[in-house]
DNA sequence: CTCAGATATTATTATATTTTTATATTCAGC
DNA sequence: GCTGAATATAAAAATATAATAATATCTGAG
């Protein structure tokens, strides 16, 4: 990786380094969900859901379609989901998490 | 995942949220470096690598080991490798980079 | 003990992120 | 055109991160 290609992987890390982010990560993996299902599934705010999620949206991580007065966000990039399984491994083998 | 795991989580990824510990986690990807190693491969100050590689070290990245007055610097968990496999991809596909 | 090389810490300033609250927009249905 | 549900934006305050410069610590060699 360049340094160029480092800067904008650190933003797409950066978006993801987020406990309601990585939330809405991991509720898309199971499909498609409404902003409001999202917030309530997470317990966060309307407001706080909008703002995470342009967060994904600019980084790609999440497409958005309009279905009316609402919104289906879904996962543009199921890849990254490799990413849960590192960080099981890593939680339980390196920081002492117990199941 | 469950709420205080996601948060944990989030604290490690932000610990790869940036352009320089991105770059020590790939150039460790090759073998140990002394800190000096690393700061003269990545182009920063020692002083900026001191600190960065507490961070890493704080979240079970990078391990350190003394060997007289130098410092030896490893990856703890190379499974994150497969980070840069689904970023390379990632840049590629989802955000316009080109090779 | 002192020196020099290697690394760490501290302090500071600038900038960015997080979170909340309030307000605005959009759109389907009436 | 008005209403209400769904979503977005703006503003603000608190907190965190980034980056640099200056100084400190540690350790092996002599």
């Amino acid at each position: 990786m360049v340094q160029e290609e480092r800067n904008i992987a650190a933003e797409v890390l950066k978006a993801m380094a987020h406990p309601i982010r990585l939330g809405v990560i991991e509720v898309l993996a199971d499909g498609e969900r409404t902003v409001t299902e999202l917030y309530e599934e997470l317990g966060c705010s309307q407001s706080m859901m909008s703002q995470q999620l342009k967060i994904l949206c600019q980084q790609k991580l999440v497409a958005i379609r309009k279905e009316g007065t609402q919104k289906y966000c879904s996962l543009c990039n199921r890849d990254f989901l490799k990413l849960f399984d590192c960080m099981h491994l890593h939680l339980r083998t390196f920081l002492n998490f117990k199941d």
